[in-house]
DNA sequence: GATGAATGAGTTTTCATTCAT
DNA sequence: GATGAATGAAAACTCATTCAT
């Protein structure tokens, strides 16, 4: 561990941090495991980042910037929004098969951490929900989403829907095969598309009060 | 916190973890805070539980074996899938309503953290997620549900979107007034009945690969 | 150590870290020592104390409010200047001979670490100077003192001649049989008594200017 | 921070250490702090120096040495007592006006911490007090002072006094505008002046025992 | 000579858990 | 049953010092 830069340093740090709290969640890592995950001493930890909490910090807004800015792009295209439904749904489940151990990182702590679903990592939580948000607000403009249903309930359901996935992929109680990945996201794909289609008068179904 | 029997005691007990969990979570909440908002002695709460993990045990046991419960006793209706989706989506979100510290210490920790997604209360999450994929399964059978999606996948969605709403909740990012409240509820229940409902020759929508 | 009420053991903690301060000075002193001295755990310390420096505060709180209490009370005693000097300076390096560990932490830290010289401590040590001062100020209006020298001057080098004294003590550069301290008691207070006793027209002395 | 010769690198580097130890105490002061401030990298500290403690036993060698060297020939100096504490006096009490962050680094870890006023350093102050109470006995031996008093107790109550009142500087506790110097000049000279000039017989003085 | 990355021993502090009363 | 004093393992963090470039 002797060259490369600052900058390259503190990414390959990071990506030991990710592999430990994929592996042991953010309280059960020891800034010790990390160092030696990267082979580096635990003193050069510090050397690149102020404290513990600091490189999670700097992990979510890495690979948050990153999940919001491919949201951010796909909102920006005009598809439709059923294929924006699927972009977004391949991508993100996509991701898992790409890199699991972000995924469980992000799963682990970032979603699962009440703790750093503040500040900054709440912001972009919302920027990816907001995103998604406008996606079906634009939908029903165009009349290719219904409109009895609030958008924003929506975006949470749909990101929940995701992220216990993905969470049921990390834990294993979801079978992680090629096959039953693509079954998730077309699963998830056609309860929102059709879920979303405008139905004749709309608002028809509405279930009556129990 | 004089007389009260030992089952009224670990009771006592465990409501003040619930707090203390729901406020500060697992990690951030020290036994001395459990026992302080108890009105014991930290030694106390040794008398009670072996130790603080038996404390959020013993709180999942209880409180998921009521949830898991009403799910079940849910299932066995026999009303009709819309009426079971509607059932259980008004049960959960009604539960905020009525204990959000409960549903907060849940989602802050049981959902959230990975540590206690293990054993029984991992076998007690599946016992709810397998309570639904029953449901969608026996909807398929009675053709009340399309058949063209992978019940498990639906049931991990389907609490996935319940939880990502009570966080919202939690996280006061979305609002909680009644009526708020009440959208989210009639959303997840309209987006899963229309999403689920057979059409037709069924498998009609799915998108066409990108 | 089982006993003792919570202010006995603070009090046996804090002398315990008198001693250690003494031997080692503060940042030579690590929780443990005072802890072994105190034949205590580590984590007891702790239970007493919020932190290091809280020992350190403590310490000199109790300590500085004795020494201060006693210059306060010699300087309302009617006895004439000569007479609160004599006693000021013989309680001061009395002192050293009853208790010089006290002394050689208050020497060893207290004075000598700028740090401590701050906040509490700097107004006690500021009060023991006032009282001297006082002393002087009331002296010249009596005219038991002349009139040509600064009170304030007066009693830092009045506590400033003690401590330097009582430095030599502690580091072993003056004997410390009792004649020795004898000797240093009388001198100091023959300085200061005929150093600021008035003559004649008084000022009559100042040195010309080289 | 080029070329320069190696004594003038370590002069550069004492001098940033003088002005961080005034500063921060020599406990905090990092090595990375002297090195920012004599504006190069922390490992070239280590080319010009063994270690921390070398460069305050260093700068204490060169600064005290210089004092004493003062002193030393003041003492030589055939000019009478009087005016030889005249004479030390403004040095010391002008060396602060001079270069306060010198003194306030003297004040603030040489006198003030014991670690360091051990070794050497212990030495050269025990030279200058030493060439105090040379001037004393000398005085003692030409009449000019008077005999019951001990010489060594004079001299640490003359620089005990000194220190005090350059700790007053420093602190701030006493006034530093140029008339208030040279009152607090005027003050220690006469004290010790008129304090240890012979009267008639001698000995008159010896306030009766409380 | 310079630089600053790398090391790791040493310390403080926290807190679950035990235990004497 | 009840209390809270006592324990000590565990972990974060600091910083003097070394060393490869």
């Amino acid at each position: 561990m002797t060259a490369a830069s600052t900058e390259e340093k503190r990414a390959a740090i990071s990506e030991a941090a990710i592999k430990m709290f994929a592996r042991k969640g953010y309280h059960g890592t020891r800034i010790a495991d990390i160092a030696r995950e990267a082979k580096v001493s635990y003193g050069l930890v510090y050397h690149y980042f102020k404290s513990k909490e600091e490189i999670v910090t700097f992990l979510f807004q890495r690979k948050w910037d990153l999940l919001v800015g491919v949201i951010d792009s796909i909102q920006r295209e005009e598809v439709g929004f059923e294929r924006q439904v699927e972009a977004v749904t391949s991508f993100l489940i996509e991701s898992y098969r790409l890199n699991p151990e972000l995924i469980e990182a992000l799963v682990m702590e970032i979603t699962r951490n009440g703790k750093f679903i503040k500040g900054r990592n709440l912001r972009l939580l919302e920027k990816a929900l907001s995103g998604m948000e406008s996606m079906v607000r634009s939908g029903q403009a165009r009349g290719e989403v219904r409109t009895g249903i609030d958008p924003k309930v929506v975006s949470y359901a749909f990101f929940g829907s995701i992220e216990s996935i993905l969470t049921g992929f990390v834990f294993k109680t979801l079978p992680q095969d090629d096959a039953a990945v693509e079954r998730a996201k077309q699963g998830v794909r056609d309860l929102f598309i059709q879920g979303l289609r405008p139905i004749h008068g709309d608002r028809v179904l509405a279930a009556q009060p129990a």
